[in-house]
DNA sequence: CAGCGTATTGCAATCGATTGCAATATAGCC
DNA sequence: GGCTATATTGCAATCGATTGCAATACGCTG
């Protein structure tokens, strides 16, 4: 029986209707056992039966907790356009699942947003209990600003152990030494590093990198290291312009994106220098399209399940009264074509 | 001047900091012309020294509106993983952007929240003011009873005239026309279509589809619609599949999705199918990888820019007590290498 | 039968901001 | 000087739910 949707009722109609007070009523919605069995079965009966909902901004006002998580998208100041890696994509899906999962609803900022300043906006106007901040971003202070401000908050990115908030994030450097470490082991001599390293996390990546080149006595050469937004199309023009320069003799790229690396790998193909056989490619993310471009990409795959969880978790917990620890995850090497040369 | 984030700074406080009553500090914030011009000056100055943010909880209880708008995301029940498809976020990033420029907070759902009753938890609770849907899935009946029940909402999906509520989209019929016309005048003869038609967008695709083939005088065989959900993967193993029936005697593809046409490019590739020569590719959607994939990918390029700010502008002025219109989107084809036959 | 513990329920305050209406003050006018 | 129009400001109710504490009723014990 669906009962039209009258205005819209309230607690007050309820008790009204199921002849008792408004407390009661509300304990009763709630099964608080201080009530009797009977009223509650019969109070709960005539919610269902009007379709009542608890109003949730009345409840927040009074409980002082919106149950609610704002999560924002960082990026770069240049690249003013929308969100596009499918990375983000991914962790977001993990994240949302896991607040809903928890009973928690999921405010998401876009880049205009991110101009404001959001501890005023989400947290000082109650409109979020915590927040969850992905990518650093070019070392944003906006960051440590909230974290003086006692705001519970926890950052996806790269946790260099100095902040003073937490972090959780991939191995980024231990990802990036497996990534090269795999192509000096394929035979490449010269590998360029494609990725803006004023992101914190490429940063991370790019030392890596040399991690792995030193490790094989190899001195890096800063001039291999080219800045690069997180597109294919950066990649794709970065790699392009680098072939007049040095591109004739690498061997090797790392990528410091799947996005980036398929753009660098438009721009080989078109050149017709033959990948891996001529200059073997990683990437970094482990999109779901690495796998199915040609020749499939071999890239560090991010855990982007058990970031999205953990994210979640100790954002909770903070925000419970506990404490929040930075946590760095592990990564693995996906081999695929692109960087495998056979003997 | 920054001051200590005391407690927590409510309006009673700027208002006894400013030596006014509430009223009058809440006019004056708002910067109310029946307020004195130096005492809205002054108590102006003082939340903002104060750091004083209006508690939005408070304020959408007494106003009785929420300025958040409720996205949701419907997917297959079947594929219980977290939102994929990179077009989802390209329009997400629309709609985030367009919301926040309109003053509008954004609530996303995910995959498990879509199982709960939405309209109930997001309109009756008073949590959102509007709903925006993306994808009509597989003819959901849940939006139907969103519409009889009065929830201000509109869809992002295909408009089949039926419906009575308002449907954006993009003109997918004409899309795919404009696909396989294109295909045809590439000297194709025998077309397969990849795509699940239970979905009503992909229905409105494969109506296209056979549009241009009876066009062109070519009956449409039932067979050579092959249901494929919106993955690379699915399409890669839809396509390798009919490498045993069918596909030595096709010459063209049209995927209903950039992603199941990149999945098919794989499959096509490792068989030693040449792409276009000797089958010709189109996929739909363009997103921003379909044009670093080798070889480069032809499609059907959405107006999310449009759709975006129209699912918005067209929600808004509903809930401003207007009207929303269905709309079509024009479509446009991008031709690129997996489609175009050198003469 | 008095007294007290327990089970239920209701009263009323509270969360923080907004707003209709009343109150006060000031100015202008004849 | 008396009176009205206008400019400012404040009082108090309101939005809808939650919760500490008081009130009531009932049963049981000695």
């Amino acid at each position: 029986m669906t009962i039209k949707p009258a205005k819209s009722m309230t607690l007050s109609d309820i008790a009204r209707l199921a002849g008792v007070s408004e407390s009661t009523a509300s304990r009763a919605l709630r099964d608080n056992p201080v009530i009797n069995a009977q009223t509650r079965q019969k109070v709960q009966q005539i919610a269902a039966d009007h379709q009542f909902k608890v109003n949730a901004t009345a409840r927040s006002l009074r409980t002082q907790k919106s149950h609610t998580i704002a999560v924002i998208i960082l990026f770069d100041a240049k690249t003013q356009q929308a969100i596009t890696d499918p990375f983000l994509l991914d962790i977001l899906g993990v994240i949302a699942d896991e607040l809903t999962r928890q009973g928690y609803d999921m405010l998401l900022s876009s880049s205009k947003t991110t101009d404001k300043d959001w501890r005023s906006y989400y947290f000082d106007s109650k409109r979020a209990d915590g927040l969850i901040v992905i990518g650093q971003g070019e070392h944003d202070e906006r960051v440590e600003q909230l974290s003086a401000a006692g705001v519970p908050f926890v950052v996806w990115g790269a946790a260099t152990g100095t902040e003073r908030f937490p972090v959780i994030g991939s191995d980024n450097r231990q990802g990036a030494q497996l990534a090269v470490t795999h192509l000096l082991a394929q035979g490449c001599k010269r590998i360029a590093f494609l990725g803006d390293i004023r992101h914190t996390e490429i940063e991370m990546r790019y030392l890596g990198y040399q991690d792995a080149l030193q490790a094989a006595g190899i001195k890096p050469e800063p001039k291999l290291q080219l800045n690069t937004d997180f597109t294919a199309q950066a990649g794709y023009l970065q790699t392009q312009q680098a072939l007049f320069t040095e591109l004739a003799t690498l061997d090797g790229i790392f990528a410091a994106s799947d996005a980036i690396a398929m753009g660098a790998m438009k721009a080989l193909l078109e050149h017709n220098i033959k990948v891996p056989q001529q200059l073997a490619l990683v990437g970094f993310d482990d999109i779901a399209m690495s796998a199915y471009c040609t020749p499939s990409l071999t890239t560090v795959k991010q855990d982007t399940h058990a970031g999205g969880k953990l994210l979640v978790a100790q954002l909770l917990s903070r925000i419970n009264g506990g404490k929040a620890a930075s946590q760095l995850l592990p990564v693995k090497l996906i081999e695929r074509q692109s960087s495998l040369r056979k003997h």
